[in-house]
DNA sequence: GCCAACGTTGGC
DNA sequence: GCCAACGTTGGC
């Protein structure tokens, strides 16, 4: 899951009640999707998009399925869409709490060196999704190189 | 700040 | 249904 840490970032959510968040304002229909597929228990990336350099910065784990997205119904809300109503919602989100903020974070540079990750989403020319799947074949490289980091410290 | 890639909108 | 125009995302 993608987030701009000027907006909300990992420390945003460690500081948060509980340390958990509802991940609202996602306006894309398939990134909305794969949130509705997401189950709880299961464990997310956490990305820095549109930093200095881009990172994933943790994990978190999904505490809540897929429910309206009610800053959708707020006309005063940035992320309000009219055509989205209580009756009928057409956007939704999850809550996640926060599991673990990487001591060392791997950087969008580092990730592109990593063997096995060439066919990752979050790799490819021109993608834009905010919520995305990660191959378990990839988590476990990501992972296994936070460690490996946090060792050499 | 630039701009490529992408999604959405709306005229036809 | 096509597609040009537009707005957004996000790396650089």
């Amino acid at each position: 899951m993608k987030t701009e840490p000027s907006d909300f970032s990992i420390d945003d959510l460690k500081k948060a009640r509980g340390q958990t968040t509802s991940w609202d304002g996602v306006r894309n229909y398939q990134a909305r999707n794969f949130m509705r597929e997401m189950r709880v228990g299961d464990e997310v990336l956490v990305y820095h998009s549109n930093a200095d350099p881009p990172v994933v910065v943790g994990v978190a784990t999904v505490i809540r399925e897929a429910y309206p997205d009610h800053t959708a119904f707020d006309r005063k809300d940035e992320h309000y869409d009219a055509g989205s109503t209580p009756e009928d919602p057409r956007w939704y989100m999850v809550d996640i709490r926060l599991k673990q903020k990487f001591k060392r974070q791997l950087s969008l540079p580092e990730l592109r060196e990593l063997k096995g990750l060439s066919r990752m989403e979050l790799l490819r020319k021109g993608s834009r999704l905010s919520v995305q799947p990660v191959r378990a074949e990839e988590w476990n490289i990501i992972l296994g190189k936070t460690k490996g980091k946090d060792k050499d410290k």
